[in-house]
DNA sequence: TGGTACACTGTGAGCGTTACCGGGATTTTA
DNA sequence: TAAAATCCCGGTAACGCTCACAGTGTACCA
């Protein structure tokens, strides 16, 4: 009795020679290359499912130079925004049939840029989504100057770089719209609670705030700002400070659902209540954000299909190398909308 | 000038031949094998990193016949709980130098098992993590077959099986715990809005409802009984369906937090209070769990630490094995503990 | 009837790395 | 002082596959 416990692997020459074909034609077979009889073929497909053969993708990728992996650079997947990007990302790819390889930067500690680039090329991975938020000094030099210049990669939510492609939600123009609803409903004293102001999309949405109050000529204040760091813990203590330093506040405008949910309470622990004396908005329209008290009015965006757009737009730029032609990808921005309901 | 555009990848080869070594003496110091003098290592080392060389991964992995990659199978990231268990297992299995090949199956077409399995065994990982939590019938037979006499494999949250490595949480204890809480406060009409019942987390949650009925004497009635999604939605509409089909309700479990939330929603809609004519109470205490209005009593447990874990008792069992040593992989069972909040 | 085109198949050389074995130089042991 | 052990190091053969090229046989045309 062989042992078990360690198992051989079915290579291609034992279904070429279970086939009584050559090695070659096997391989013709498996990747649907021309010039194969049908008849032979047919031998062969035969001889692939009865031994249950799976080719080797790792000799594949030697051989051939190429992989079917792309690299995802990502800071996680605990937030609702990172959580949908990945998941268009990874439902897209493989429809498309490549392979992930996730690298995950912690943001706390984001030394291992380095780690992630070794990664990405010893892997030989076909191309990069780089959906990590942030990529500034140094950091940016190392990235750039170790991947894009060999690999395809696309740029997601983040600042528009000259040549780079960049795949993202409009954010200001979406935290406009929150506020201008704010505007339009009558709040004059509006603050805002923003999201941890090292990342672009958070900057975004602080400015789509500053544009609604210059539109609507109302004075601005720094004492009707304040920084969150997207918990529904920062949104609460954020709304306390803010009433404490900005009393007359009549309505906030919180850059995510969570740190909206987290106003919501500090608002009834205050005695405020939503929206009579205090007006509330948020941003993302998580699927929870419906059912709060009072259900939250918001900024939808689909984050999903951004996710979904970069890997097409990836998957077209490696085919077009591959092919010899040279294509640069390109950006693109997707347009939020209002989702108008209780809290405002 | 050399066209840049297509990148020649820097070899074992032209690392040895500038050091003055073998190719060898190179994949020696590479790896940290023994017998290579301190003064070529060091002059090995130089060049590696002066010429900025990256070892092929797939080359290597190719040649050694094992690579550095853990399959993990699970059903998405964008429930709390899974994206809580992938955030402990990818943290984790990089601190552990483990590459991750995430194969996330579709609840709602799950007939690609064959092609997660054949992804599994084309790119030769080293283990799997089982963390999709249904596997039953023909899909259980398919898996078990292909994967689990090959490879190590841990399972996670499933339903224990005989000779199988399952890690989870005592689930069943989790809701007797929240279930016993509310028979403690005083309510007697404890209904229950279950996750999707083909789940056997979903399942264990209500049974730990029965349980606790049980040990109360509490009588019980399929009337009591209302099956969600974990939505927030499926919450609302569960606990209106509940109302309508057993209007002495006092209190009802959610099986999740997000249910809680639509539930708590659905309780203002007809006019219940909580805690005083309706208690809730969920079951994982999210983070935003807290700012709910009321504040959610839920059952808190630990997903990351279980995440942990799995990876390392993965990579535990793989290295025994590649060392000729048969262990098995040991099953775990960790408990939760109930959060007081406001809710009841 | 010869030549040419075409359809099909096989051969050999890699892809970049590690495992196995063997050999020379140096040290240790009896 | 001879023999054995040890330390370094290199050559060669895989690993499982694809690519470029070189065939072989058959059909077609003039």
């Amino acid at each position: 009795m062989a042992k078990v416990n360690h198992w051989r692997r079915i290579t291609i020459r034992e279904v070429a020679h279970e086939a009584g074909v050559s090695v070659q034609t096997v391989s013709r077979v498996l990747n649907g290359h021309p010039d194969v009889a049908e008849k032979t073929r047919a031998r062969v497909q035969s001889v692939v499912t009865r031994l249950r053969y799976r080719p080797s993708g790792i000799a594949r990728s030697l051989a051939a130079q190429s992989t079917q992996m792309l690299g995802v650079v990502a800071s996680g997947f605990q937030l609702f925004g990172p959580a949908q990007l990945l998941a268009g990302i990874e439902r897209q790819a493989t429809e498309l049939g490549w392979h992930l390889m996730l690298q995950i930067v912690d943001p706390a500690a984001p030394a291992d840029y380095d780690r992630v680039a070794s990664n990405l090329i010893s892997q030989n991975v076909a191309g990069v989504i780089w959906a990590y938020p942030e990529l500034t000094g140094e950091r940016e030099r190392a990235f750039h100057q170790q991947i894009e210049p060999h690999l395809p990669v696309i740029f997601l939510s983040m600042q528009a770089q000259p040549g780079s492609a960049v795949i993202s939600v409009d954010n200001r123009h979406g935290a406009w719209l929150a506020v201008q609803h704010l505007v339009g409903c009558g709040y004059r004293r509006i603050g805002i609670i923003t999201g941890p102001m090292a990342l672009w999309s958070a900057q975004q949405r602080r400015l789509g705030w500053q544009d609604a109050l210059a539109a609507a000529h109302l004075p601005r204040h720094s004492r009707q700002v304040v920084e969150g760091d997207w918990s529904a813990e920062s949104g609460h203590a954020g709304l306390l400070r803010l009433i404490a330093q900005f009393p007359s506040l009549d309505a906030v405008f919180a850059s995510n659902d969570q740190m909206a949910l987290g106003a919501l309470k500090a608002a009834e622990r205050v005695g405020r209540r939503v929206p009579d004396t205090l007006a509330v908005v948020g941003f993302d329209d998580i699927p929870e954000s419906a059912f709060f008290r009072p259900a939250l009015t918001t900024v939808h965006h689909d984050l999903m299909d951004l996710g979904r757009l970069a890997v097409r737009e990836l998957h077209r730029v490696i085919h077009a190398r591959r092919e010899g032609r040279t294509t640069t990808a390109t950006s693109l921005m997707l347009q939020p909308r209002l989702v108008v309901r209780e809290s405002a």
